[in-house]
DNA sequence: TGTGTACATTTGGTCAACCAAATTGGTCAA
DNA sequence: TTGACCAATTTGGTTGACCAAATGTACACA
């Protein structure tokens, strides 16, 4: 058990750690040095208890709490497997933090609009032209789907999310990460189809691109405001 | 443990809610409705797990995410506690965070900025009596910690909450508690200490409190951007 | 009456055994 | 060769019993 525990100190501070900070440490160690990639199944847990010297619940534990800072996802019955991480593991938290509070719909529309409002008005500022590609690919993605007559979430999703990265803010990225699908599932739960016209949406992603291409700050704020306008209308009636 | 599930349901979502989340939003509840304040004892395991009817497993997880939020203390062999929940606890969680991923701190601040000039301009339309009552408080606070000399970082950042809550925006109000100890611990660990006169802090908390009590929505995010202003100029300095 | 000590109870932590679901591998019929 | 099906194995989840530390209680002694 020494043995082990002792096997690789790096630091002095590793010397104080619990049983299960040094558990959790071994996980995240194989995670960072990229021995275990995003997708990956995690060794069972009874594989890592015998192979750690340590109870079958300590590593229990252990994996709950990297689950919880969004580097794990337990699978019941299956295995536990390396979620992609990064942006992810501040995703879990804040997500979780959003749930623990359960958040009304309308503050959850109203936040959402402001971020991407702003976000788009630094996007025209600063947006590069690796930017203005991935987001031309998003919109082209969106429009093959739309017209296609499929259901076209994901793309709609993904061109947003464009947006948003072209504004180079990191956080302001994060958090739109965590609020659209939040939004999205409500939608989907509460079985609110919008019957708007594929074209329409179209043409208003279009005159967003446009304008961040055009670095027209104010145009592009005043085209996100419109494309928003239904989801205004529908969350203030 | 049917009658008990759905003994105070107040909508449909508690509805599809698993046991453990269930049990995590009673606790919670406790504690936000002051039935439980901060340094009380929690029921024992196996009283919470008899009288919601569940296992001492699920009662014991559900406290062990609880006291990753920051929520609960347990002490070994002792009982849990509810700690003096909030800010603090939170930043012990998102120092855990970034060890994983650093956000950039410039995006920080710009998102704070963002954030809470949006919450400043509701507030002022959407203040409350006792919101402005909250903020008084607050400010109040502020002052006297300021004007003895010490350090009030404490007490400005509950201005800031209590400015953010009467914008009547839940989102909001959890992204705030999210980025500003993340900005305040970068403060600490940088060791910038700014040397504002304390006057003039009092007076922009002032001038916004004054502008948001007057409904002047403009007028409020005027006076928090001049609030910014040095933090801004720090930032892209 | 106040205080210290010993005992009984209650506490969270740990563990090994068991459960049902998911996976896996082989078998056999088409 | 392919596909469907079944049983054995492996998986994470759950449980109840036990542990040692902390707390509560009662009684003896000063």
């Amino acid at each position: 058990m020494l043995d082990l525990k002792r096997e690789n100190l790096t630091d002095t501070q590793e010397a104080f750690m619990t049983d299960e900070e040094l558990i959790i440490n071994k996980v995240k160690d194989l995670i960072t040095s990229r021995q275990l990639e995003p997708g990956d199944r995690l060794p069972s847990e009874r594989k890592l208890s015998e192979k750690f010297n340590v109870s079958r619940s300590q590593v229990r534990s252990a994996i709950q709490k990297l689950e919880f800072y969004g580097l794990l996802k337990t699978l019941p019955k299956s295995g536990t497997v390396v979620s992609n991480l990064g942006v992810t593991a501040l995703n879990g938290m804040m997500r979780d933090i959003l749930k623990l509070q359960r958040p009304d719909f309308k503050s959850l529309v109203e936040t959402r609009i402001m971020l991407e409002k702003n976000a788009v008005w630094l996007a025209a500022q600063r947006r590069s032209d690796e930017d203005l590609r991935h987001m031309e690919e998003a919109l082209k993605a969106f429009e093959n789907k739309l017209l296609t007559g499929e259901s076209a979430v994901e793309e709609d999703m993904m061109f947003h999310l464009k947006l948003v990265e072209a504004s180079n803010n990191s956080v302001m990225h994060s958090l739109v990460l965590i609020i659209v699908p939040e939004i999205i599932t409500y939608f989907m739960s509460n079985k609110i189809c919008s019957h708007v016209e594929a074209r329409k949406l179209i043409r208003e992603h279009q005159e967003i691109f446009d304008a961040i291409q055009a670095q027209d700050a104010e145009g592009a704020e005043k085209a996100i405001d419109l494309h928003f306008a239904d989801l205004k209308n529908y969350c203030y009636s």
